[in-house]
DNA sequence: ATCAGTGCAAATGGTTTGCAGCATC
DNA sequence: GATGCTGCAAACCATTTGCACTGAT
């Protein structure tokens, strides 16, 4: 199921929110870059490449916010970086985010599974996979590391 | 094996560091809250509730990074609030934390353990389990939480 | 007496908010 | 034509930085 700018316009719609140029605009990046994860600056950006006129950021985020609560998109917190947002349908990994060189690995909801399930059954917390990534050190940086693991948060 | 505020010193000065008041204040706060999870402003106004003579902010900033350079302290992000810090050798947990109610669980890291290992086999990164926190649906609030359509992935 | 460490104030980055005017309904 | 949405500017919070001064070594 492809989700397009129309739809989101339509979500927007059916919350009895008014259909603006600014919110057409996000829209239309956000289903244009799907897949992708965009901070509302990188949103900000592109809207404003794409055209002269000039929409303010703080339209970027009240617009996002009202997706938001429509349901049409989430957001995630990415490592140490700005909040990220995405289409509610594009919601199944886990990113780990590398504490050295910043690179992100993302791991699919099957392999969590079990890790997921142990939780649930230990805690009675129901994780939310991609809402925030966790951090660590990739392969090639661990390789690259030092082995005294208790010195080995790097970096920010 | 409990480090106490001179033990926090006395890393401070093995990297050659001066022994300030401030310094030593900041360490004496960490110390006597050993367990707890801070943020650099909740380390400023205890260490400011503590004493008449003001230390800024800036300084205890400066110092946490001292301490985290030191190996004594790390850092954790926990949610949507500022950074937290804590002793080095209190550092083996996940954080989960409830997007409904803020509260925050613990699942100790011998219990991810097979979990983890999982992960560095499949995509070479080895996490760094309480750096980031996890978040989710506590069981009160999941229980309590309504079937919301576009959040449907919170509870698998 | 050196120079690391300090307080201060200003800058940063991401985000939010108050407000007066504009444009969608 | 009401009022929801906008741009603007200023405020915000956590954090960082430049700088001249102070104080640990």
């Amino acid at each position: 199921m492809h989700i397009d700018a129309k739809d989101l316009v339509a979500d927007l719609r059916s919350q009895d929110l008014r259909i603006t140029e600014p919110r057409r605009r996000v829209c239309e990046v956000i289903a244009a870059r799907h897949g992708e994860h965009l901070s509302a600056v990188a949103i900000y950006d592109i809207v404003q490449s794409g055209s002269q006129s000039h929409i303010d950021r703080a339209t970027v985020y009240r617009t996002l916010d009202a997706l938001e609560d429509a349901g049409s998109i989430r957001h995630s917190h990415i490592g140490h970086g700005p909040t990220v947002y995405h289409l509610s349908n594009e919601s199944h990994h886990q990113h780990l985010v590398c504490e050295r060189c910043g690179n992100t690995v993302a791991v699919g909801k099957s392999q969590l599974g079990p890790f997921l399930d142990a939780i649930a059954e230990q805690t009675g917390f129901h994780v939310d996979v991609d809402h925030f990534a966790l951090g660590g050190l990739c392969r090639e940086c661990s390789d690259a590391a030092p082995a005294d693991s208790s010195t080995s948060d790097v970096g920010q």
